[in-house]
DNA sequence: GAGCAAATAGTTAGCGCTAACAATTCCCGT
DNA sequence: ACGGGAATTGTTAGCGCTAACTATTTGCTC
């Protein structure tokens, strides 16, 4: 920075005035900075600036190291609308999302003067560790606890089942069954009032649901289950993979999809249009997600803290093959 | 660190070195430092550090933004396998591997001091824009080019290619198809190459590849290709996802897997085994590729620039369903 | 052209840490 | 008990930047 300020006969103060866009610098000074900036290559040390302002342009992300599509969708997402907005991403990932690695991670990010975190916490666990978390630093939380007094940015689950169970019933179906995801996400216990209130509301009765954990797996066992069960005739699973798993064991005892039971997703996974049966399923926007998050952390940069706002991004419903009305005995 | 040096009664310098594991520090004192830490909950500043030292903790990964399953789950390997080195992750996701975009990317992880840099390079233009990269500071290629002289780690394509086009062949099939992944990609080429080398040791006759994009929608594409071409009978896909595709392509047009062609993905998604027909794949290994691409990042910081080695993790063959001999006809 | 406020530029101190060197203390053998 | 080298601790000077203040111009008005 001195080289630069030498060569274009200034002081360093000066250089950084130019470089921080600071007003009262006369154009003519400015565009001799700038050229020297050019001429010797100059690139100025984030960290002596962050040393200096005491706070960096980069913001925290915490999330679980999972290869699910919907973590992994937010993070790229996140990691292209921050690059846009010019903020570098650190990324904290933790195998587990219990409490004391969680807090390890928000540590490793406080010490490294990030300006914000956007924490993505589907389960129980982060969010305990969210509340117990001082507030230095502006939070957002993705996919996190709606009940917890800080910003929240998240999918709309009861929306998201609402239109997969709706569709189901408006096709004639007597009920929907339900394969949840794991109970301890939020998105799942979203999911669940969603497609509960929308069968309540309808006036038919209310099967229990069955829990899966993502995986297509869980959904198999799952399947196993309902296709014992010869009125079951709707299904709506917690997401595609575990909707492939169900229609797996569905197929593999002889009931057929859609034509004996029809069945809807969650994600829409790009090749979900592909399986054996296209799914119908219902599509989030984790683009909006991620830009909702970023922009709530740079408000509270430039506006002070904001105690709880919470931005809710309705998905859409993509009807595939795997719907149909129900067949009339 | 003042208030911790004052309330152990030593210097700042002797807290700095206690801190940093520097030897001869007496047990007593060592002792007394870290309890005066502990009572004030002292956390060091990094980026205090950083500009003193001119070096952080910190690594930067410079991947494509997408939700392709193998950089994001090389992504969320990098990450815990960093955090369990005490490193902390700066992620520069880049929409477009362009030689532009991609520099762009590299500066930012300069500026910040980045003690290294893991890049996710797995097309020809990343590999340009490596090339072109002065060495300021560790870099690791994963999935890039080979032929760069620059420490690479990578899955070994050749051989799982191999593994996937041998198990056709050894079932007895006359040769085997390949739907392969974009031609930009070193993994597309990779296994290309050692499918093409399988089969001319094998002495059989080598068709045309067709030429997809690793989604689903472009091996449906292809697989209405091959679905019109009665003399195929084995087909090894570039990744599941396309080999989703070929198969609904295929079922579409009434030959079935495997009774009438057998077919083999890549990367085992954990969805796999629960496709219409279980997918036979060939499945990498991240967490390795993650592990040693951090272990050389961390051997050129120690011992200095190495300017080129590489390490190539085997994949296995997973068999499932959708492989099984020709009928005979 | 004097006088004055606004606009522009320069100076001086740190931010919190580590490296390099200087100073002290310790532990020996004799 | 004492010299001397090793082990331990303290002191000083930055790392490259920005904030806060001071000093200089500049552009007006009259």
């Amino acid at each position: 920075m001195t080289d630069v300020a030498l060569l274009a006969g200034v002081s360093h103060q000066t250089v950084s005035r130019v470089l921080n866009n600071h007003p009262n610098v006369r154009e003519r000074t400015r565009v001799r900075v700038l050229a020297a900036v050019q001429e010797l290559g100059y690139r100025p040390n984030r960290a002596a600036k962050t040393l200096a302002t005491g706070r960096s342009q980069t913001l925290g992300v915490v999330a679980q190291g999972s290869t699910l599509f919907g973590p992994a969708s937010l993070l790229a997402a996140l990691g292209t609308a921050s690059s846009e907005a010019g903020f570098t991403l650190n990324v904290a990932i933790v195998r587990q999302l219990d409490r004391a690695s969680f807090q390890a991670a928000v540590e490793r990010h406080l010490d490294q003067r990030v300006a914000g975190i956007i924490v993505i916490a589907p389960v129980e666990t982060a969010s305990e560790a969210v509340r117990a978390m001082a507030d230095d630093v502006p939070l957002v939380m993705v996919d996190g606890d709606p009940t917890l007094e800080r910003p929240l940015v998240t999918v709309d689950q009861a929306i998201g089942a609402r239109l997969a169970t709706q569709h189901l019933l408006d096709l004639g179906h007597p009920t929907v069954w339900h394969v949840s995801g794991p109970p301890e996400w939020f998105d799942s216990r979203g999911r669940v009032a969603g497609w509960r209130q929308t069968l309540t509301d309808a006036g038919v009765e209310v099967p229990p649901p069955l829990a899966a954990d993502w995986s297509a797996e869980s959904g198999f066992q799952a399947g196993l289950l309902l296709s014992r069960m010869p009125e079951v005739t709707a299904v709506f699973a917690a997401n595609d993979h575990v909707a492939l798993g169900v229609m797996s064991a569905l197929n593999a005892h002889g009931r057929r999809v859609p034509q004996d039971i029809s069945i809807v997703g969650f994600d829409d996974v790009p090749e979900a249009a592909y399986y054996q049966t296209p799914l119908t399923t219902v599509r989030p926007d984790f683009d909006r997600v991620a830009k909702d998050a970023l922009r709530l952390v740079l408000d509270q940069l430039t506006n002070g803290r904001l105690d709880s706002s919470e931005v809710v991004v309705p998905p859409t419903l993509v009807v595939r093959g795997s719907t149909r009305a129900p067949r009339v005995d």
